[in-house]
Formats: structure tokens, sequence, C-alpha cells
DNA sequence: TTTT
DNA sequence: TTTT
């Protein structure tokens, strides 16, 4: 459709390592698991009350996905630049189920480390840190690869 | 969680008339489907491809709902600007279900017609039109009712 | 630096067309001139204000020039996605200035027309419309000239 | 106009401490000094380059400027999200001059610090740290001051 | 003037 | 399951 806009922005905390898997031609796409929380004091009780929001992230995107998987770990704090999606898949009934994700991937999708330093293991041997060894935001590379989705088992 | 974000914005077209129901206490909450079109082309083909995403949007903020009942029809084009939020619920069989929505409720929620023209019939006895008869972007009045989530059957 | 992120998102009207002008080897660059108005009703007085605010909008990218200077017109409605930069320069008298643009260049920068038919004139002859006769917003190619700067009096 | 939108999202880091001045009636405002860093590699000599841009980020909104002035300091890390404006102003020699801002007033306004701890000085005996003391991204209040504009020398 |  |  003729101007149209899907984009998504979220910054959060990594509620796991994130999930690599490959593709057959061995590009990787990473999978994350994001915690956002919102809270507000109750206008009754007073009380503060909080909510978490969990976010399925999935990173079709070579490059971020290879700094995804070198540097996040469970715990980063990042920021995510990306677009929803919602795919179909069958349960093991048979039944149509729907998921839907913020899919890094192509142009103006991004990805930027916002710790420093990394708190969860793992990173003294892989060097780097900081936004990836990088500095600017990461960005997809324009590889549209929506038909990875079909080939992919989540 | 300190230093969280959950940003979601949109621009589409609706693909049918907003939904709207009530609340016990008589506030409108909307539902509109949202329609965005991705178009690319076929990197190996050459040939243009589209894929339509379909979003569900969940509007709580009753300044917006109310705007959105009146002006809103099949086919408006419209600016969103909301936060993710999942649900859970139940299908007939009992088995868990789960929605991802885009909420506008509270702060930093905004809603603004694209098209000064409604494509949908209606328009006419609502008058209005262009941007709701107001011309700054509307925003969420700051009412939280995360609670409705539960006494409301979508 | 690490962690950075420098995004302006705008959907306005342009004030004029394009203004477009050439690098040495011919590749375009336009400045537009875009308008957003905020309105509110005042909180004293009951009255309803409004302010316009105008924006500087430089577009670097070939591809999103090539295409702002065939199909936009004075009165298009646009979608734009850039950052901002400030850049500095001297006066007649020799005193330097400092103007904030909004530029469109490499990843992460978009446009997308907004309106389905140009208003104001010209499109005719180029034919096109819509979304720039494609559908997907489109994004900057990835062309980093921030040398351009230097090299063209605004 | 109808359906206009002027949003402008930053991360980066405080060049200073807030500059803070009050009104008349004594609710303060704040200036930030916020920088933001791209980097990128050059095409043809292959070299890290990098350019760092300065924003000028004022609070009007009572509610985010009292915590910008208590928690933020030189060095902070925050997320920002506020609207353009350019405003003008007469320089000794009384010709016009404009500096255009990231202005954080009523709705559609955020402030959220990135770093849970201050690496300035100054925070122990404010206490607080982490998101100010609350966990949800400081929204404006909704209170539209552009008046403000004018009663301020800046 | 920040940060890495 | 994160984070404060």
């Amino acid at each position: 459709m003729a101007g149209s806009v899907n984009k998504v922005i979220l910054i959060g905390n990594l509620g796991a390592d994130p999930e690599v898997r490959h593709t057959q031609d061995g590009r990787p796409i990473v999978n994350l698991r994001l915690a956002t929380t919102d809270s507000w004091r109750d206008k009754n009780s007073g009380e503060r009350r909080e909510k978490t929001e969990w976010h399925r992230v999935v990173i079709f995107s070579e490059g971020l996905a290879r700094v995804a998987e070198q540097y996040l770990r469970k715990g980063s704090k990042v920021y995510v630049e990306g677009a929803l999606q919602t795919r179909k898949w069958e349960d093991q009934s048979g039944q149509e189920r729907y998921t839907t994700e913020v899919v890094l991937q192509g142009f103006n999708s991004t990805l930027t480390m916002l710790d420093g330093r990394q708190q969860g293991g793992g990173m003294s041997e892989s060097g780097g840190g900081g936004d990836f060894g990088r500095t600017k935001p990461l960005s997809g590379g324009g590889s549209f690869n929506k038909e990875l989705d079909d080939e992919i088992p989540f």
C-alpha cells in the first residue's frame, strides 16, 4: 500500500542469552527475549504497580545477527528498532497459532547495546563490548529474506 | 525496569470499520484492524513482491477512542503510536492462546488521521473529517486501565 | 559513542516545490521545506491556538533524492525519517551561523508520500504518484556523504 | 494542519550538567546539551570516521524538568523523546538568529535515564538514581506552555 | 562539552 | 526469563 510505515522501538533487557539458529547456507538468525517494564501509581489505591512485557525479537539481518550472537547476553540492555510481523504456525494438534515478533531485517532495522559492559558471562573470550566494537547503531544491510520465515522451524 | 521504552509507530489503512465495545461504566474501547504493506523487488527473480501485515490496535484512551469511533472507517489512513502488549486468553477448548496488540493508553499514545476525507461511508452525519475536527495529534489522556484487559472478552 | 540514537520522524506538508542541486559528479541533493502544525486549546482563554513549525529536510540518499525530485511538489504530504544535523556556515558579514536540518542519508532514512495524488502541479508529465510508483517506504541506500556538506553552498 | 507529526528520539550523553532556569512563578525549565555520535568506515580510505552531533534539549514539562535537575549530570546517558522547535532571537548586533531545539513539553514527551548510576558527581546527596527513583519513562504532564518561549531569555 |  |  502506498505510504505505509511499520516500526517498533524497544529499549529493554534480555531475559536470556540469544538463541542462534542457522540457515542452510550458514547465515545466523538470532532470537531475543526482551523485557520492557512499565510502572505507574494506581490512581485508586495509590500503590505503585508494575507490568513487564515480553517481546520476541528475530534478527534476520546478517550483520546484526552476528553482533547479537557475539556480544549480547542475558541481562544486556539494548535499543532495538524493527518491524512488527505476525506469523502463523501449527501446534502439535494441528491447530493454527499466531506469533507476533519484532523483526530486524533489511533497512530501517537497528540494534544498539546500551550497557558498555556485559553483565552476563562470555564476553572475555570474544573481546569487544561497548557498542559491539563499533560505535554506530548497527543497521540491517538491506538483504530482505522474507522467505526464511518458511524454512525455519521456530 | 529502569530505562525501558516500548513504542510502536504505524501508518496504514483500516481493513474494517472500528469495533466499539463499552466498559461497565460506559467508556468506549475501540479495536482497529490496520494493514501495513511492504513491497520489495526479489533479488533473484527480479519480480516485485508485496506483503501485507495486519495489526490489532486497541484504544483504551477515552478521547482517542471516541474520535476513532466517530471519524474512522474502513479504508481510513491513520498514524498510530502506542505500545506492544501481549495478552493471554483461553480458546474454546481451554487452551492458552496469546494475542499481541498495539495498545493506545495513557501518555505517549497518538492517533492521527492522514486522509482529509473519509473514503468509507458515515462521515457526513458526524461532520468533522480531516484530523477529526482538530489538528493536533490526539494524545492519550493519561488514564491507565490495564485492568480492563481482564473484564473484556475480545 | 556507544549506543547513541539520532532519529527524527515528521509528517507534514511541503511549503514549496523541492529544491534540487547536484554534486560535481551529478548526484542530486534535494532540500525540502516541511511544515508540521500543532494545535491546542489555551487553558486560560479556552481559545484554539495553532503553531506551525517549519523544518529543513536535506536528502543526500540518491534514491530518495531522485524520488523527491520526481514526485513531490508544494503541498505534498510526506512521512520523513532521518537524523538531526547542525551545520555551521558564514553569513555575508563573516559571522558564524548555524542551521539545523533533518538529514536523510544512508541507513535508517525513509521518505514516504502520504497523499495518493499530487495537489500541486507537475505530476502529470512525470507519471507516478501514490507512493512514488513503489509501495515500500523508500530507504537510504547506504551511501554516506558527509563530505558533501562542505562542497555545497546552501 | 491535519495529520501532522513532529517527533525526535535521541539517545546520547550529556556534555554538561543540566542548566536550570525558573519561570516567574517558580517552575523549572531545564536545558540539556546532548551528544550523539555516529561512526562509519570510510568507503575510500577504509578508515574509521566519527562525527558527534550536539543537540539542545529544552524541558518545559514540570515533572521531567524536576527529574532532570535532580538526577541528570554531565555524562549521564538518556533517552529523550520530544519535538523539533526553531525559535528566533536577536543577537547583540540586532540581527535575527534562529536556534533549533528538541522540546519536551506536554504529551508525547519522554525522558528516561539509561545508566543506572550517575558517573558524574552530585548524586549522593540527592539519593535516587536508576530511572530517577521511578521506573516508567517519564512523560510530560500535559501542560502546554508555549507562551513560556516568549517570557524566557535564553 | 559527552561517550567508547 | 530481564532490569530497578
